[in-house]
DNA sequence: AAAATATGATAGTAATACTATTATATTTGT
DNA sequence: ACAAATATAATAGTATTACTATCATATTTT
């Protein structure tokens, strides 16, 4: 439990804003709104002018708590990863077999997401379809090597690293326990979006969850 | 082999492009200078001004060719996926056994890309970096539906679903042969990405290749 | 009540992502 | 060989983006 409640409230890279949002009202309203915008028209056609306009504040205003769009989005992913994170810890830290541990930790990181009361100003429902729809372009960039040096992706990181130390604990003779883990992780996120856009690749739908399928995967690939 | 030669010569959806890149000099020197462009600044920073001049063309020439940087996207990942699949085809199509046949088709996915002599302005190397790099940026946009709709991205569900068949031909019973079948394609990308950028997320290095992880994954999975 | 800090209003800049127009090559058909 | 058609180049222009800068006005803190 150590780095969690750091993870959950304060965790986030100090780098990655300039201004912490959760310090003031505004910050909070920049972060709620942008959620919304961000998933209502995607993130390229997203703006600071017109988050703006949305909330009634100045753009220039916003820019005082984000130096762009794309550290919004680091900011937005982190705390994201960071209240799975923390689900993830909660829910099987007392757990003592590795299997029923490994089930759940997979239940939780594939599952469909729910809101949570506990944080008024994020729609954790609408966070979690933009993880999934942009996620990938905030590492998939030119600048990934340099943000990764400081630091603006440890808390995807270390859940990868909790899944996978999971798979090692119940095989520790599995020779690909991270990729397994990434693979989880990744590959989740990429089955739901199938599942909306192109369903023909997937068999994930109303009757079969991600859930499913990467359970099976699992477990077929550990000796357990 | 009847839908190969097509996607490798002319089976690029017409609507992707204004003028066939392949017509002409100009289009070749577009595709040729553009994929090597990509590579080194990133699509971000990618523009058909910068092309131009690189390749000592006007903007307004490329124009003609594409209607903007995201459908020369589209259309350099299908003649990867194209070419890709040729490959597939050509090197599984006789081969009797299912898990041989599969076996090899995992490889011919998964593995290093190599250059390819018989397609002088592509460096397929290049390209297969820029696929790692770049591809999902094609589909996570706000326009998926309507292009999927257009048949922009049939090659690659065409060979996900080639892969997908070969394990139901393998393991009729196996539930999630499409699921499976994404993973891997995508897990590929994926798990060479991580090797390049997040080293710790991943077991494939000089040692290990995806090769190795995904033949271990699909073959735990499926009753053979 | 003064000082510090946060926010708002307005303006400005370089670059992007195009479109339009006209001129000049180059290719093709007769 | 010449006209017609087509492709490419040159130039200019527009709306939008992604900021930065400055100054005014609130609001909070001391």
């Amino acid at each position: 439990m150590e780095h969690l409640l750091q993870s959950l409230k304060i965790g986030i890279n100090e780098k990655i804003f300039i201004k912490d949002p959760e310090s003031s009202d505004l910050g909070k309203r920049i972060v709620e709104e942008s959620i919304l915008m961000i998933h209502e028209m995607g993130f390229e056609s997203f703006t600071f002018r017109k988050l703006g306009a949305k909330i009634k504040s100045n753009e220039s205003s916003i820019y005082r708590y984000f130096e762009n769009k794309h550290k919004l989005l680091l900011y937005l992913a982190s705390w994201y990863w960071g209240w799975l994170e923390y689900q993830l810890v909660f829910s099987t830290n007392s757990i003592p077999d590795p299997k029923d541990k490994l089930t759940k930790a997979i239940e939780i990181m594939t599952r469909e997401t729910k809101e949570d009361s506990a944080f008024s100003h994020i729609n954790e429902v609408v966070l979690n379809k933009i993880v999934i729809n942009e996620y990938s372009k905030s590492y998939l960039t030119k600048e990934v090597d340099e943000e990764n040096k400081e630091g603006y992706f440890v808390i995807y990181k270390r859940l990868i690293n909790r899944i996978s130390n999971m798979i090692k604990a119940l095989d520790s003779s599995y020779p690909y326990p991270s990729s397994l883990s990434s693979t989880i992780i990744e590959g989740s996120l990429h089955q739901y979006f199938l599942k909306e856009h192109f369903s023909s690749l997937t068999d994930c739908n109303e009757n079969i969850t991600p859930t499913q399928y990467f359970i099976d995967l699992v477990f077929k690939s550990l000796k357990a």
